[in-house]
RNA sequence: GUGGUUGUAGCUCAGUUGGUUAGAGCGCCAGAUUGUGGAUCUGGAGGUCGCCGGUUCGACCCCGGUCUUCCACCCCA
């Protein structure tokens, strides 16, 4: 126990086990991406500190993990100039790399230094690992799986239509019930102008998108906290209050802000994306939230969030439109609109409502036991002939007692046993052994492969 | 980043107001059954009580530090 090894906190390792239920949800996200014409890309875990910087505001910019330079970067240094040095100074001639925060901006990066090679719209996918130096929680890893899907190059608000659809899509398929929350940034930013304030935005945004959390009596005290004075407050008051379905909060909005061309523009963008939602339908309920902000400050119209039914964890599923984010790396007036599967919260909530289903990935389906001697030749032979016939089939590597490699069958849950001792070869025959209903059956050797495949489809 | 919380066998947890060889259930291994798993019975292995240090005649227990877990805030997937 004392000295065991361990992993970085905030870090996991996956068991076999858990890789099988880990690739399910994988494999139907991908098999959807690919499904609305979404093309595979992917980048290096680290990025230039120059490129991560200043893209996720003063709280990411504190979550960025740094790569420390190789080599001796001290070379060179005055000793004085370390002398009452501060951490960021420090930090910027020792580290010049990070890890990736998130798959949006280093595809935003890839945009842009590519952008020759590029035709547009181009639309991809990314399944890979991000890092956040956050204090660990449940649900909160430093080290966590996003699945992105973005596409860039186009304002279209069919883009937005077909990535709720893909969410349906994904969440239906993994039987997970949900709730797909939509909003426009132009909005919200309607809004505050309406109330006199369209300068604080982002405050009355952070505070807002706590309104589910904290209540409308906790929102107040948060925008007071912010310094939004209490005639603000009083004016963005019936915005919060708002209620009913799309088309009624969007009606009632276009009288209040009809001052705000901004907002304007953003029901007309809600409008549209909602006449596409009318014609074809989704599974899971839409609702536009007019609580709903969303951190990342680089969204710019539509934003998307997704929330489980079922179980309270935070949002397993969110996006938006940014408008401006190639912007950064010097290629303007390029818009995108991306959503992002959080896998490790998606695999946390199916564990916790029983959705696995009891069999995910391709676990052994035949193990051949082994007698060794004279009939091992045989046993191999016939677990050729099987993986040819395209089972997946493991023959026991030693020879030990039966009741050892039966117990191994049950371990691994593999669901027949193939037993062709001398007897059985001596006729040229094996029994396969039902492991669930503890059904013995013995058929000649070549009729093996026929027999598993129909037991298979059953 | 702020405040709090947790850590005893592979797993889930007891325990001692500081006193010689630290317990249970489940799991694991072996046997009852030398070609048959999941049930039952019998036996066995496995712990410097997270780590480092301090107080004490003596620490798993008290104190400090550290790592880890989880929680609230912050932020977010």
């Amino acid at each position: 126990m004392a000295q065991k090894p361990s992993v970085p906190r905030g870090t996991r390792d996956f068991s076999p086990a858990e890789m099988l239920r880990r690739n399910y949800i994988f494999d139907i996200i991908r098999r959807t991406f690919s499904l609305y014409g979404y093309l595979p890309l992917e980048t290096p875990a680290m990025e230039n500190l120059s490129t991560l910087l200043g893209k996720y505001g003063e709280e990411g910019d504190r979550l960025i993990f740094r790569i420390l330079n190789s080599g001796n970067f001290l070379s060179g240094m005055e000793p004085s100039t370390l002398v009452g040095a501060d951490s960021a100074f420090l930090a910027k001639h020792f580290s010049e790399k990070g890890l990736r925060y998130d798959l949006t901006v280093p595809f935003a990066r890839y945009v842009v230094q590519h952008r020759n090679e590029i035709s547009f719209p181009f639309r991809r996918y990314q399944i890979q690992p991000v890092w956040r130096a956050d204090k660990p929680q449940k649900g909160r890893y430093r080290e966590f799986f996003q699945c992105d899907a973005d596409v860039i190059g186009s304002d279209s608000l069919l883009n937005e239509f077909e990535l709720i659809r893909i969410i349906d899509h994904v969440f239906s398929e993994l039987k997970i019930n949900v709730i797909i929350k939509v909003n426009n940034r132009k909005i919200l930013a309607g809004i505050a102008a309406t109330a006199g304030a369209g300068d604080r935005i982002t405050d009355i945004t952070v505070a807002i998108d706590k309104l589910e959390k904290i209540g409308s009596e906790g929102v107040r005290q948060e925008l007071l906290q912010r310094g939004i004075t209490p005639d603000v407050i009083e004016r963005l008051d019936p915005f919060l209050s708002l209620r009913g379905s799309a088309a009624s909060k969007l009606s009632g909005l276009k009288r209040e802000i009809a001052a705000s061309p901004e907002g304007q523009k953003g029901l007309a963008e809600m409008e549209e994306l909602f006449s596409y939602l009318g014609m074809e339908p989704t599974e899971a309920r839409v609702e536009l939230d007019l609580s709903l902000a969303r951190g990342l400050n680089y969204y710019t119209g539509t934003i998307i969030e997704v929330k489980a039914d079922d179980m309270v964890i935070g949002s397993i599923c969110g996006g938006g439109r940014y408008d401006d984010l190639t912007g950064i790396f010097g290629l303007p007036g390029v818009s995108g609109v991306g959503i992002s599967f959080g896998a490790d919260r998606i695999y946390d909530v199916m564990l916790h409502l029983g959705l696995f289903p009891e069999q995910t990935g391709a676990a052994t389906e035949v193990l051949v036991i082994n007698f060794g001697g004279e009939e091992l030749m045989e046993l191999i032979k016939i677990a050729v002939a099987l993986r040819d016939a395209g089972i997946a089939t493991e023959l026991f590597p030693d020879a030990v007692r039966l009741k050892k490699q039966f117990s191994y069958a049950d371990a691994q849950n593999i669901p027949m046993v193939i037993i062709a001792g001398s007897n059985e070869l001596k006729a040229g025959q094996a029994t396969v052994r039902n492991m669930k209903t503890g059904e013995q059956t013995t058929m000649s050797l070549s009729a093996l492969p026929e027999f598993i495949r129909e037991v298979k489809s059953h």
